[in-house]
RNA sequence: GGACGAGUGGCGGAGCGGUUGAACGCGGCGGUCUUGAAAACCGCAGAUGCCGAAAGGCAUUCGUAGGUUCGAAUCCUACCUCGUCCGCCA
């Protein structure tokens, strides 16, 4: 949510800022000033009768504690605190309007974030490692998997439909091995809370991180409550600390989480929708930080280094592309993109996504710290992936492949997942 | 799911419908004292919004939303959350 405040201040300057996103999306932008404008003129209304009939009424107890009488004063009163009803009444109607509407106005992007209309104008900000190269053609994942037995698409039709999966043995075993593996990196080596957080949340939380009010056509509601299923662990971390006040001393605070996550995904069947590129339901581990304005730049850059360590410990190529301002996410200020190359489908698929939102969550869910002046401001935070599953999963299957059909385990998870390769031959660790 | 009880400032905990934003204690901040610290003593201090260049003023805020009243932390209703007991259960 964008300050009110800078709105007025500067409405022409937020103006052509958000216009860099894109047709439209300062749309909005006139309607809030024009409604801030109302609930000014009706609040200095009502507050002035407000300090009249405190003054009287204060008055009134005065006049009753000493047992003399106070007609007099309460003539009129009636109608004074029904006009003031009316106003009050007046007033919320204006200010749930402008709450709405500045819920719908997306950030500010960052002042330096490149400028561009499309995905196709995201730069390239670096790449590592190199394609793996293979003596036969490579399977794609979803050959390889079904003839190793270790992922089953019938059986997740069956059960649920498109956009899920059913791993099975050796491919569970290396889903869960992943997520303990990343988790203990990150927790261990990165210095992140470790959180296990609820995969259900109210609307207020998803209002708080910014998928509500505008995209609930992309989320999965529970029928005949006001829960949700969570579309990242971003939104149940982030507002851990919601109305909250912390100090300086406090941040940042940074936790991981490991969640299912669950999309609707509307509008996108039959695009990129083969195998697991593309899932209602996907695992993930999230990296959330709380943080300092003067310290959230730096923060990203770090986060995301911390988000491409599991990509290299685990021999990945990738490439980190930043997202320029058409392409950018709603709620974000900057943000990178990792994109991890899947030998097999033959392309890069999108494992982590590292965004600092600046202030724009933390207004919404009223998280500040106090400052060193003594004053309250909001926090900013920040989320990327670190990283997603399925897609990392594919990469991995499809980079470690073996012309025999099965796919040797890098180094770094053999202990964690018991076995050095899954398929023919599969050999015990040695003791 | 059923019954009962409770929700007050960072924490604990008072609070007759009227000069209560709220006693008191702890914690916090600033000072006195001290070589320094502790203790003691004195003082300051919630949050949000509106007006204002500022100083400051005003309004709102005692779980949430309504209602009664000239006036609500205090009375009424609903909801939410927590606790206890019962039932069910991984």
């Amino acid at each position: 949510m964008l300050d009110i405040g800078l709105i007025r201040k500067e409405s022409e300057a937020v103006r052509q800022r958000l216009l860099t996103r894109g047709m439209g999306a300062a749309d909005g932008l006139d309607k809030v000033l024009e409604v801030d404008e109302e609930r000014r003129r009706l609040l200095g209304e009502v507050e002035k009768l407000k300090a009249e009939r405190n003054a009287i009424s204060k008055e009134v107890g005065v006049r009753k504690a000493k047992k003399e009488s106070a007609d007099d004063l309460l003539a009129g009163m009636k109608e004074k605190s029904d006009r003031i009803a009316e106003l009050d009444k007046q007033a919320a109607e204006v200010e749930a309007k402008q709450e709405g509407l500045l819920l719908s106005i997306p950030n500010l992007p960052w002042e330096g974030c490149p400028k561009g209309s499309t995905a196709a104008e995201n730069p390239v900000v670096s790449t590592w490692g190199e394609p793996k190269k293979f003596d036969f053609k490579p399977k794609d994942h979803v050959a390889l998997g079904e003839a190793l037995g270790i992922l089953d698409f019938a059986a997740s039709a069956k059960v649920s439909g498109s956009g899920f999966a059913v791993y099975r043995g050796e491919g569970a075993r290396l889903e869960r091995s992943l997520i303990s593996w990343m988790l203990n990196l990150h927790s261990g080596e990165h210095g992140y809370t470790e959180v296990s957080p609820p995969f259900l949340v109210r609307e207020s939380s998803m209002v708080g991180t910014g998928q509500l009010p505008k995209f609930r056509e992309d989320l999965y509601a529970v029928e005949g409550g006001e829960l949700f299923l969570v579309p990242t662990a971003e939104v149940p971390v982030t507002n851990l600390h919601r109305d909250e006040i912390l100090t300086e001393g406090d941040l940042p605070k940074k936790y991981a989480a490991y969640t299912p996550c669950f999309r609707r995904e509307a509008g996108s069947a039959g695009k990129e929708t083969r195998g697991l590129g593309r899932m209602h339901q996907f695992d993930k581990v999230e990296l959330v930080w709380i943080e300092h304005p003067d310290r959230s730049m730096k923060a990203l850059e770090e986060l995301c280094q911390h988000a491409e360590s599991v990509l290299r410990k685990l021999g990945l190529h990738y490439r980190k592309i930043e997202l320029c301002t058409g392409d950018i996410g709603f709620g974000a200020a900057r943000c990178y993109d990792l994109e991890v190359w899947a030998p097999g489908m033959g392309q890069f698929l999108e494992v982590s996504s590292c965004s600092n939102f600046m202030d724009f969550q933390a207004r919404r869910m009223g998280l500040r710290f106090k400052g060193a002046d003594g004053k309250n401001r909001p926090c900013h935070t920040l989320n990327g992936s670190g990283t997603a599953l399925a897609r990392l999963f594919i990469a991995l299957v499809e980079t470690y492949q073996t012309q025999e059909g099965g796919v040797t385990i890098p180094e770094t998870l053999r202990s964690i997942f018991g076995s050095d390769r899954i398929g023919k031959e599969l050999s015990k660790p040695k003791p």
